[in-house]
DNA sequence: CAGAGACTCGAGGAG
DNA sequence: CGAGTCTCTG
């Protein structure tokens, strides 16, 4: 049979094996995808399932895009009919259809977690409790823990009797649940939890999908938390065909409600489960899964597993110490550097990886000075960017106009003379008449009583109504330019002309290109649609390999993705393994920074590279930490301790503060000698002190000051967002401009 | 009511 | 160090 060929033995029987529970143990690099694909174009090719009775839920759009593409290869027509979605999209399709059952409407908005906040900020606020005492976004994570643990308000609340904190908690969880359903929106927490809800409050609704989908597969179940266990066992209880993929070693989202038991208990909550592991790595060299294993194996309480491979031996893994954090994003770039001359690598060949977002700064700072392409993911999204906040804000109250929270972000921006004391008063009325802030201000009896605001407040809701009748016409990309026009927004930022509002003009085109392409590529483009999609977008989703780039990102990020090179940065104790975990002496904390290590280590395809800096800049301060564990549980017959960095006698000791540009010790010939042979040394440089240059990440700046530096010209100059900044001329490629 | 400037306070990972 | 908040002034 095709299908199964070329699969090794174990592979295939995950395949073969349709009927009943099944639990595939598959270890990293284990060609589990491979499997999955494979065993749904089985379903459909060999066992004639109709596409539309399959439910595929991975962890992200990205792996369902892939997913899909790929059993389109292998099936041909059919298999844009098979559900392959993220849980958080599948339940937001089916609450589509029957949420108006329990208490919202269709048209519901998602929060995300800056909603949230500001949501509970109103809730502590009306409830006079002090932030101190009950900071945002600890109050954001005790609900969150209790919707993934299915725990509503209510419940919370009787359980929570006696205990004066926890009573405090619950009013907060009841206000800030009140708040959303009158705002008729979700939290990500609520999109599973309510779609749980809807199953077991409407039978009839459970029922059709339990017949509908007689097959269902879940990628990533260790990453499952108990919401989305209860979805799927409710969903699966009928035909019971349920086959889900896991690694337990992989378990690393412990903190967002994972519960680790639903993939260890598998067994015991599926009768007659078949376990079938995948223990052969395809992708690893042996040095770099021996090293893996290494750390693992210090992990209570795992499933057994013994990962192998017949892959070459390969490099030793280079572990390498630096003076600071500069030094260390130095030798990185360097040694990308070096690897793409000598060994003809291209950029997209790396990842730099690391454990908290803060760190990518100063590896992007130095690989802006080596002209070395980059990709960086998380950070601040795209999304959450105030100037798309606010223009999504107005779409969401055009959607859903209960939205309050939305509305009142947009209500006066631009600046249109509506401020916090109208709006205190608007919501008075509101409130008094239990009606949402929209309806009170398209209320003429309510309007006129305020007087010099009144027509101000009328022309709002009268805009947000013509825009509303236009939503209707469908294009979402006319939408977002006719509110860009008709309410001054682009004007404004044209008017301000700085670098920061050309960018933020910048992300606006960007937006309505995603619009246009929205547009053109949905099944049936519409707003809610698109809202829809905008918030369940991840980083990681837009991540596109063929873009020839280093990629930057946290580890949590890399999971799922893997590459020929691979750099895990900041090996410290306190920063990976993290603080948190370590001061804890929570030893389940700290084994799941291992299994974050074990996800990182499995990345790499041919070459590892483990760095850690004896000092660190953290909130302004320099910390000084010890080398992690993680390090000194690497058998010493798979490293290399690389020639340390080590810092020159520096000319310009004492000139300079930051940004340690020279190494006169470095193992090799970098990115310095080659500008230096490509262009004649002594060519003095097109630009002098007070010229404006262009930088291609800083945009325009003026030059300050010049130091001869060696091979190259060190070059102060100051960006009007970026400030001052030390740069190598001809390395940051600065070019004059006339 | 808007804007600038001082200020404090906080800090992990993500859909 | 920097974002977000608060306060003060025009």
């Amino acid at each position: 049979m095709r299908l199964v060929e070329g699969l090794n033995p174990k592979q295939k029987e995950a395949v073969l094996q349709t009927e009943g529970p099944v639990l595939i143990l598959a270890g990293a690099g284990s060609g589990k995808t491979r499997v999955l694909t494979h065993r749904i174009a089985y379903l459909i090719q060999e066992k004639n399932i109709l596409p539309w009775k399959i439910l595929a839920i991975t962890f992200t759009n990205k792996a369902a895009k892939e997913m899909r593409e790929r059993v389109d290869q292998l099936v041909g027509k059919g298999a844009e009919e098979i559900w392959v979605s993220t849980f958080h999209s599948a339940c937001v399709k089916i609450l589509r259809r029957d949420i108006d059952k329990i208490g919202y409407n269709r048209y519901f908005t998602i929060y995300d977690t800056g909603d949230q906040k500001s949501l509970i900020k109103e809730c502590l606020k009306e409830l006079n409790y002090n932030e101190k005492n009950y900071p945002v976004s600890y109050v954001l994570g005790e609900i969150s823990n209790q919707k993934n643990e299915l725990v509503s308000a209510s419940d919370y609340e009787k359980n929570s009797a006696g205990d004066f904190r926890k009573e405090k908690l619950a009013n907060i969880y009841k206000l800030y649940q009140k708040k959303l359903e009158s705002n008729n929106a979700l939290d990500f927490d609520d999109i599973i939890f309510k779609t749980v809800e809807l199953f077991i409050y409407h039978p009839e609704v459970l029922e059709y999908y339990q017949n509908r989908f007689e097959y269902i597969m879940v990628d990533e179940y260790q990453d499952t938390n108990t919401a989305q266990y209860k979805l799927v066992k409710l969903l699966a209880s009928k035909h019971h065909n349920l086959c889900v993929v896991g690694d337990d070693d992989q378990s690393i989202y412990g903190w967002r409600g994972a519960n680790i038991r639903n993939i260890l208990d598998f067994e015991k909550d599926f009768k007659n489960a078949k376990v079938i592991k995948l223990e052969q790595n395809y992708r690893s060299t042996k040095v770099i899964l021996d090293a893996a294993n290494a750390v693992i194996k210090n992990n209570f309480g795992r499933k057994s597993k013994a990962l192998w491979t017949e892959n070459e031996q390969g490099d030793l893994i280079d572990v390498r110490e630096t003076d600071n954090e500069h030094d260390e994003a130095e030798f990185v770039a360097n040694e990308i550097v070096k690897q793409i001359e000598e060994e003809g690598r291209e950029y997209k060949d790396f990842a730099v990886l690391y454990r908290t977002n803060a760190q990518s700064r100063v590896l992007e700072e130095h690989f802006i000075k080596h002209a070395i392409p980059y990709r960086l993911l998380g950070g601040v999204r795209f999304y959450e960017r105030k100037e798309i906040k606010d223009l999504l804000g107005y779409l969401r109250v055009i959607q859903n106009p209960s939205d309050d929270l939305s509305l009142k972000r947009i209500i006066n921006v631009p600046k249109r003379g509506i401020g916090d004391t109208t709006i205190g008063k608007v919501e008075a009325f509101a409130s008094d008449y239990d009606m949402s802030f929209f309806d009170a201000i398209r209320d003429v009896e309510i309007v006129s009583q305020f007087g010099r605001s009144a027509s101000k407040l009328k022309k709002f809701a009268d805009l947000i109504g013509v825009f509303q009748v236009e939503a209707q016409a469908g294009s979402v990309m006319e939408l977002v330019e006719n509110i860009l026009e008709r309410t001054g927004y682009l004007k404004e930022l044209e008017n301000e002309n700085t670098e920061e509002s050309k960018e933020r003009i910048q992300n606006i085109k960007e937006l309505i290109s995603k619009a246009a392409d929205y547009d053109q590529n949905a099944e049936e483009p519409s707003l809610e649609g698109f809202l829809e999609e905008v918030s369940l977008v991840a980083d990681i989703d837009n991540y596109n390999e063929a873009n020839n780039a280093v990629v930057l990102m946290t580890l949590h990020s890399a999971k799922g993705l893997e590459f020929p090179y691979v750099f895990i940065t900041g090996l410290e104790e306190g920063i990976f393994p993290s603080y948190m975990s370590v001061v804890s002496e929570n030893e389940d904390a700290v084994e799941e920074e291992r299994r974050l290590c074990y996800v990182g280590i499995t990345r790499a395809r041919q070459k590892l590279y483990l760095c850690y800096a004896k000092s660190r800049m953290l909130r302004g301060l320099t910390q000084y930490n010890r080398c992690s564990r993680f390090i000194s549980e690497l058998p010493k017959d798979l490293i290399s301790i690389g020639n340390k960095v080590k810092k020159a006698v520096d000319p310009l000791a004492g000139i300079r503060s930051r940004n340690k540009v020279l190494h006169t010790y470095t193992p090799y010939q970098g990115a310095v000698s080659k500008a230096d042979n490509s262009s004649s040394e002594n060519t003095p440089l097109e630009f002098e002190c007070g010229d404006l240059v262009k930088h291609i990440k800083f945009g325009v700046g003026t030059v300050e000051d010049i130091r001869y530096a060696g091979a190259d010209y060190e070059v102060t100059v100051t960006f009007p967002k970026f400030g001052s900044k030390k740069l190598m001329a001809r390395l940051a490629k600065l070019k004059l401009v006339q």
